[in-house]
DNA sequence: ATGACGCCTATTAGGCGA
């Protein structure tokens, strides 16, 4: 029976293929004592989802997969309740799975890079976010504290690329995409980022391609999103570039923030 | 440079990601 600790850890990582990058996410989990793990990119089936192994290092699972592409999980300390997988365009993609674990409500999204704007692909991208809008909005105003995490594929603003110029308007910075991102964030969404608030967020992706990690070419696309009873409990919030340097690792980083555990005044809800 | 890197699927070449 474990004891309920003051904070409760919680990361996130596009691990870009799970399969072949469990040793170090394993080690990720371990060394920087994780409770709750939320990963995109998982690209494994249900039936081949590592559950033994990841139960073996402590922890339960919930995943939703699918063959070659996508696939996303929810690693708990705890039990994780209420989980349901989300298809929030109509696509079928396996990039949105929800469950409740240690009383937080946990989301972890994969949403669509968009590959060119005159592409299906950007079309679903919106589509997603809309759909994405739609589904949280009742949890803004719930005394569930609920987080929102994983690899948005936007940057928000131009300080959250390497060379702002050079990216705007290009996907991933576009003004559709942000626009829809930022209409979340102003129904009461708040970045885990903006706990660090620095002149440009630390970036979470760089390209395989171009030496874009030795160059420092990157871009701040991974993100937590808070709900107010969530905003109110955090204590940090941190990225750890260093895994995108080791080998065979993933294009992504992995980010993580801390949680108060403990009550806070409750308003009129 | 219709490239590059790395993973996938399926068999050594093509699709996709970002």
């Amino acid at each position: 029976m474990l004891i309920s600790p003051p904070v409760v850890r919680i990361g996130c990582w596009n691990v870009n293929a799970l399969r072949v990058r469990l040793p170090l996410v394993e080690c990720w989990l371990k060394t920087e004592h994780i409770d709750i793990a939320l990963l995109q990119e998982t690209k494994v089936m249900d039936k081949d989802f590592p559950e033994n192994a990841l139960k073996n290092t402590g922890y339960y699972s919930a995943f939703w997969g699918q063959k070659s592409y996508n696939g996303v999980a929810i690693l708990s300390r705890w039990p994780l309740s209420d989980v349901v997988h989300l298809d929030l365009n109509d696509t079928g993609a396996a990039r949105c799975i929800q469950a409740t674990t240690q009383g937080f409500r946990v989301c972890c999204v994969y949403i669509p890079q968009g590959q060119e704007f005159d592409r299906p692909a950007f079309r679903e991208k919106l589509s997603f976010l809309n759909g994405l809008f739609h589904h949280i909005a009742p949890y803004v105003q719930d005394y569930t504290p609920t987080i929102i995490g994983g690899d948005f594929n936007i940057a928000l603003n131009d300080e959250d690329v390497w060379d702002g110029d050079l990216w705007r308007n290009r996907v991933m910075c576009s003004i559709p995409e942000r626009k829809r991102l930022r209409k979340i964030l102003w129904n009461g969404w708040t970045m885990a980022q903006w706990r660090i608030k620095h002149q440009k967020n630390p970036a979470t992706w760089w390209a395989y391609q171009h030496g874009a990690w030795r160059k420092q070419h990157g871009l701040c696309i991974d993100s937590f999103l808070l709900s107010p009873r969530a905003s109110d409990l955090l204590s940090r919030f941190w990225v750890s570039q260093h895994w995108r340097g080791e080998q065979h690792t993933s294009d992504h980083a992995p980010i993580g923030m801390e949680l108060y555990t403990r009550n806070t005044t409750s308003p009129t809800f």
